[in-house]
Formats: C-alpha cells, structure tokens, sequence
RNA sequence: GGAGGGGUGCCCGAGUGGCUAAAGGGGACGGACUGUAAAUCCGUUGGCUUCGCCUACGUUGGUUCGAAUCCAACCCCCUCCA
C-alpha cells in the first residue's frame, strides 16, 4: 500500500492507548483507525468506552459505531473495512493510526487471514442453532464423520471453533483445517508498519478499569444497556456480549441488583484484560512498549 | 440461661473411620487461539531435597492399627425458646 507508515497501536483496555493515539494523529495530522471489535457497534458507545465527537477533537475517527448491533461483525469484515478506509487515508496522503485492543484484528490485519470463502448465512444459522440445542461432544462426533482433520485439533468442549470447522466443511467441502494452511495476504505488508504497545502495570490497569466502568454507570450505561434490550436481539451476538452488557441486562430483568452486576462487570473485564496482556505478552513482544502515565 | 444448627484449603462448599492433600464451584496464575475474539477452550493452584516426606479440615486432649470423619472439654458463629 502507498502512502505513509502506518502506525499500530495495541495494549491492553483502559490502558490509555486512544489518549495516544489521539495526541499522536494531532502532531502528525493522522486518522484514527478502530482496531477493537466492540467499538464498531453502534449501539455500544459508553460502555466500550467509544471516543467522544467532542474528545476526537477535529481528528478524523473512522470504523467507530459503523455497525448495527443486530449484525455479526467479524475480523474478516473488519479486514475488508480497514482496506478501503486504508486506501482512502493513503489516497488522502494521511497519516493512518490503527488503535485497539483485539488481538485476533491487529494479528490478521498485519498477517493476513486464509482464504476460506464466504458461508451462506443458511448454513451459518444451521449449525448455530445445532450448537445451541446440542452438547458440544456430539458437534464434534458429527465433525469427526465430515471432516476429521479439523475435529482431530479441536476439543470435544470448544463449541465456538466446532461450529465454524462444520460450517466451513459443509459449505467448501474443504476441510478448515486446509483452508487455515493457505496463508493470507497481510492488509499491512511487513516493513510498511510500526507496532506500539501501550501498557500500564496490570494492577495499576485493574484499578483504571474499575473507575472506568464507575463512570460509565455515571455517564448512562444502564440506559445504554435498555435501548439495546428494547431491540430485542439474539443474546448470542457479539454486541449483547461485550463487557458489562450481560450482566446489566440481568439487572434489567430484575435478576441480580445493579451493585451485583457492576461487580460482575469489574470482574469479567479484568479477566479480559488478562487475556489481552497475555496475547500482548506473547504475540507482540516485538513491538514497541510504552509505558502509559 | 435452655434447645438446635454450624466452624473444611485464598473464598464458597461436598465429605461423616482407611480408596482424602480432601469432590465441585469461584478467585488467582499460566497457556491455546485464522470469519462470534470484550469470544471460545485448556492447565496449575499447601510445602519440600517430590516413586517419598512434612504440614493441613476451630482449639486441646482422647478412642482406634488408622480420624476432617467417633468421644470429651473449651473457643467462636447462626436460629429458636427464656
């Protein structure tokens, strides 16, 4: 890709990376790419702790609330998105600057991602229904029949990679496990890139995180929570489970008191931080590390 | 003061003589990860010089070849009666 070297910012959430990158694009006239797979929805921007028009301040924010929430987003579509936002910025000799915390997104998007086709939305609904009525060790009987490569590397127990190995058979004919061996073009070719981490001690991220989610109680996110209710959704798409959405909507419908929920929410979003520091450990060692303050 | 219930590993909670360093869950820590990834899944979790030893189920003492499990006393908690 033409234009100048991207800039790639990961770290884990509530780490204060969107507060640089945004200082970034202001010194080098930058736009701000969204690498975070909550952060598209449009319904969720309190609680995903979406930039503010009014904090963007004149920088342009692209792929930020760009999403219905009644739809799957997707890493592939995010690929596709991020190309042509890319193409744009280049076009517009800008400065792109990706910032988010997934780290399947920011892996795919500087490694690319293999080229399996695209699965008819009947076959999606097929097998996602198939998971959520049967136990997860009898998907993975049926796979072992269809396509035994693929169920011979995954657990009896991982529903989620189940689902998409028997979709993918019964869609290609080819085994996922094949497809995966077909490397995938990188959107951010080596070399054209530089990789930051943004970080904080974790204790010190656990605390942010826990005053972060204080004020967007404060700020309206149990009324974000009941619009997104109101809309009557599939519990099991990616929007209803971002963090903190869960349980709110528990507390909606009366299960669990709000100090309950909240306190599940702080818990679910430090496990999550883990994860990602974990990922960040182990995948973007290379990158450039700094440490917030 | 009387009657009953209960005190188990970081937390909750099974266990009522040997198969128990003690089920299960939570938490914590580590790991996997290619179209749901803020998801999905896995492992470890008393100590040590680790084919074994030590410490451990409120405390102390007792019964027994052997006790978290039985007995006694004591300490603390809860419910009911006064």
């Amino acid at each position: 890709m033409d234009g100048k070297q991207a800039v790639v910012i990961a770290g884990p959430t509530a780490s204060g990376k969107s507060a640089f990158a945004l200082d970034l694009a202001r010194k080098a006239g930058g736009v701000i790419v969204n690498a975070d797979s909550m952060q598209v929805y449009a319904e969720l921007s309190v609680l995903t702790a979406r930039p503010m028009a009014d904090e963007a301040g004149r920088v342009p924010h692209r792929l930020y609330g760009h999403v219905p929430a009644r739809e799957a987003y997707s890493v592939a579509r995010w690929l596709d998105d991020v190309a042509a936002v890319l193409a744009e910025v280049a076009e517009a000799g800008q400065q792109p600057i990706l910032v988010g915390g997934t780290g399947l997104y920011l892996k795919a998007l500087t490694e690319g991602l293999s080229p399996v086709p695209p699965i008819p939305a009947a076959i999606r609904a097929h097998w996602r229904a198939a998971s959520a009525a049967q136990a997860a060790a009898d998907l993975h009987v049926e796979l072992t029949t269809r396509d035994p490569l693929t169920a011979s590397r995954l657990r009896p127990t991982d529903t989620q990679r189940i689902v998409r190995a028997l979709e993918v058979i019964e869609a290609t004919g080819r085994p996922l496990a094949s497809w995966q061996r077909e490397a995938g073009q990188p959107i951010l070719a080596a070399g054209s890139w530089t990789g930051i981490v943004v970080t904080r001690p974790r204790e010190e991220v656990y605390q942010r995180c826990d005053a972060r989610f204080e004020a967007m109680i404060a700020a309206g996110g149990v009324d974000e929570v009941r619009r997104l209710a109101e809309l009557h959704l599939d519990p099991a798409l990616p929007a209803m489970r971002a963090l903190g959405v869960p349980p709110l909507l528990a507390h909606l419908r009366g299960e669990i008191t709000l100090e309950t929920a909240v306190a599940r929410a702080k818990l679910d979003t430090r496990h999550y931080v883990k994860r990602q520091l974990g990922w960040l450990r182990r995948n973007m060692n290379a990158w450039k590390s700094i440490i917030a303050q």
